[in-house]
DNA sequence: AATGAATGAGCGTTCATTCAT
DNA sequence: TATGAATGAACGCTCATTCAT
């Protein structure tokens, strides 16, 4: 029963702080959203930015896992078209981290440090796949280094712009990876119901 | 006169956000660095958002401008690396509101949609140029869009990783460029006496 | 057996509150350091001022207990240093609850009530030994009250000062007594292992 | 102007401490006894806790002054009965923070020290005196220091139970001396109209 | 224009107490 | 009797904003 009122005050805590941010969030406002009292709160974290760190923590950690399962090891054909596609999936699937993260910014720097230790892993892993695949056999390790983050900016870039400001839904999903593979399949245009706000 | 003290505050504000970021920064704060007085601030702007969003509103149009100058026309041989290069000088010399934005968050959703519009006419830069140069004969608009975000994306990171989290400095730039345009020249290994943290 | 937790509890507040006082030590402490689930505590007392009420009652009961055992009817020769002394013994033997209302005060006025009624007590029995003794024969009741809360004063203070402040043992106790009797033997030199601090 | 409102802070502070102590006065409650805002507190006290500490360092100097300059050379045939006047006097004049920190204790360790520190400061003048009368001739320091101590709490005593619990006014305190000094002179009966409460 | 003392609404956190088991 | 998760009222403190000078 103790864990299903974290679950609670973390469910309540991620819709919050994703529509309105961290800042302007309150523990107030959680506590109200999970059901729970006051005092709970901080019988499961110590302190608001306690909740916010816990989150990012697994929210991040979880992404990074996807990724590198569905990005490791594919030595096929269309294997950057897979990796972008895999990934771009991964980061819909968790548009409310992204969306606080990029819209809300890291609210201290233990939560920027875990953010940054993100992009550090997934670079690894980007980088890991390039080497296996061959894709740029004269690239020293600092270039490739470069071109998975680059890789990384393109995926999450696209991912904001499509999925959080445009709220595309997963059906675009493959013909934005196809464009970031440099594929050139027809990308559907703008749906006329989603309307940018 | 007046002007001196708004300019003032102004750079006090941007080297404290990018130091400390917008919720950690006070008014006081900033006026003492500034060498005015409390009051004072309030004669120039309305509120602090509207101090932050006056900072935001400048910095991202003159990235834009700044831009828009160096990548338009250019129809030459290495039109794409010149484009990559010119931009990570614009995000290079304009790494305080990139710092500030990219960790800090936007604080407010006006802030947030005046960084929506200046992705989206940065893209609109990108799209044009990459029409121009027929880079893509066969791309639909929507996926000449996708592209030109994506490239947003590739600077956008690389110039947060190497510029923000590693420190490097204008001496890389070259070479980061042309692993982003695609090119083979040698990345100069990480310079040992700048340690990630 | 439920004695037993009593007990316990009270134990770990006397040791706790004499540590850091009532108002710093919260009823956690106390149930953790008595190895006693949060609940318990409620099944035996109030409130945590109850508990305080009921430590303070029984210490200073037992103190007026042994002072008046101590001090009454001994009409002899040394009469006045030997109540110095016993009084003196009582106070280094209970010198946690004086640290405590000292320290920490009373918090509350019920607990003050308390600890008035001690010391008119012990003014009373003082006052009536004064008066055996024919210590000041021409003293009206008042004065005599107003000289038998002098000498409570005197051996509080020196108690607090030596076994609290100083941290003397009990090895100095006569010493002190026979200063405080008016006695000209020798006090011996503050031991060089003490310090003030 | 300023200096205006944190005196009156600390009047509304010193008078709320006294009536209720430290732990029960709300900072709110001493905004509103002052007629000053909330936030206008802080902006002369650190804290609740560094306003205490600010009341009882001053007035713990001024009454360790007082009694300096009332004690100090006054080498005739009375002195002992002077000094404990003048003392008495003082600590009826200062009956306030007497109350406060005899009855609610020191809340703060600092606090504390600065209490001790206090006490020290008198002894040392008395025992300086005593050491000018030549009232105890064959005394050792250490054994003066004992003796100064105990005037020190003969003082305080009768001070806490005549000027406080039996609110006794300034009419009785030379008759009180007098008992303090050995003196015989009548002590006037308790008045009928003041209460023990 | 410039000042800076004053404001007060608002928030994160604590902790004594309760109650279902 | 014993538990310990849950409660919620209460409080110290912050800081953006105002305004008399």
């Amino acid at each position: 029963m103790g864990e299903d009122k974290k679950e609670g005050i973390i469910e309540a805590a991620l819709k919050l702080f994703e529509e309105q941010g961290y800042h302007n969030t309150k523990v107030s406002d959680i506590v109200r959203e999970a059901g729970v009292a006051q005092g709970t709160f901080y019988l499961y974290f110590k302190s608001k930015e306690d909740l916010f760190r816990s989150i990012a923590e697994s929210c991040l950690d979880e992404m990074a896992v996807a990724i590198k399962r569905n990005c490791s090891g594919s030595v096929k054909e269309e294997s950057f078209y897979r990796m972008m596609l895999e990934t771009l999936e991964v980061y819909y699937d968790n548009k409310s981290i992204l969306k606080i993260l990029n819209r809300h910014g890291a609210a201290s720097s233990e939560i920027e440090d875990i953010s940054n230790a993100f992009y550090r892993r997934i670079m690894l892993v980007i980088k890991q796949s390039l080497m296996e695949w061959g894709a740029f056999p004269n690239y020293s390790e600092a270039q490739l280094e470069v071109a998975a983050y680059s890789k990384i900016g393109m995926v999450e870039m696209v991912a904001y712009q499509y999925f959080i400001v445009q709220h595309y839904d997963k059906s675009h999903i493959e013909a934005i990876a196809q464009v970031l593979a440099g594929s050139k399949a027809q990308c559907p245009p703008k749906p006329t119901d989603v309307v940018d706000e």
